[in-house]
DNA sequence: TTAACATGACAACAGTTGTTATGTTTTTAA
DNA sequence: TTAAAAACATAACAACTGTTGTCATGTTAA
């Protein structure tokens, strides 16, 4: 196994324990558990604590993002930003994970600038790519070209985050089926009037 | 000063503490040293550290529900639930610290099962409150008939939590009138088509 | 004056934390 | 085969954690 893989694997163990057991209590030691071996192996494949959970953080984001790229190309108009607002959603129990590890980094967040700055890199490049995305169907005259694509990316963004937040701690009071008509409710009240 | 005020006192330094430094790093001895007194003040007024930070998240939650209920007296129709919305927007930076300290408790909640719980039990009650307004409005003809109230209110604090939870990270890509003018627009489409 | 009580300071507790250093084993390469 | 390097284990470190018990004040009531 390569150092690279290897790293993941640590990642993944934290990843697991953050999920079970809560991000403040993911130490290194619980970590190393979970993994299966010591904490030598942790401090060997991360100089400290931080890079290691920040780490495990990047993975969960590039996963959804690589989803995003693989669903592009897959769908077209305004089917394919649905889609890809889709994937976000916690639709099914092991969607659900990732976003508890989202949820608690945000938490942890708080009163630790350089974490938050973190945050903003990756909601903007988030932001990035839905805009980017918005733009394409306003130029294809399939929603209103009076629209603030930033604004309404945003909006997007919110909506999934505050959908996603609530399933996470109430899953009973959102089935996939009403994210889903949220979502595209939502986007059908930016189509093109013509 | 009576114990219930001490008490409150005790908890808005847990509170500042929270915001500054992060709930994991809310400490009984920083809280002490915030409300510029020893440990034995806080374990006096405070069984342990749970109830504590569970007593801080309380008064948060009551004082948005309490603003709330007075802003039902002064308004009507549609435009008491979207002032009610904008109560609990982060549309000044002093709100910002309330939803500071929500965010981190629910990235706490993260692993902690009975914290989850505690979450529910919030969430329900602010969905009942809404549901209650949404209701009042659909017998009024003022909202689509066919809406499911449960559903929309559930809409309708995911917006706000998600818009909330962006604001806190980033600030500048939501001004105040950004926020208004998305809480408004939703509830725009729930109108009655009459 | 005495008794009861609230308030708070302080120290000590056992446990956990991240980090570092020092070994031991395994793999790799010459 | 052997030496160097990578991978991993173990142990120790100081710092910090929540909690507890004890002691010293005041403050009120009998």
């Amino acid at each position: 196994m390569s150092y690279d893989d290897r790293r993941i694997e640590v990642a993944r163990a934290a990843w697991r324990v953050i999920v079970r057991e809560g991000l403040d209590r993911a130490s290194m030691r619980a970590i190393a558990q979970e993994l299966g071996s010591s904490t030598g192996v942790v401090t060997h494949y991360f100089r400290d604590k931080e890079s290691l959970i920040l780490f495990a953080l990047e993975q969960v984001f590039e996963n959804v993002l690589q989803d995003m790229k693989t669903c592009a190309k897959a769908w077209q108009g305004i089917d394919r930003l649905e889609q890809m607002i889709f994937l976000a959603l916690p639709l099914e129990a092991s969607d659900k994970d990732d976003w508890k590890v989202w949820m608690a980094f945000l938490g942890y967040s708080v009163g630790r600038p350089h974490l938050v700055q973190e945050h903003q890199k990756r909601y903007d490049l988030l932001r990035q790519v839905i805009s980017q995305e918005l733009a394409a169907l306003q130029t294809a005259k399939l929603i209103r070209a009076d629209l603030d694509v930033a604004l309404e990316a945003n909006a997007l963004i919110a909506l999934v985050d505050g959908i996603s937040t609530r399933v996470v701690i109430c899953p009973e009071q959102f089935s996939a089926e009403q994210q889903q008509y949220l979502v595209r409710r939502h986007i059908h009240t930016l189509r093109a009037s013509s």
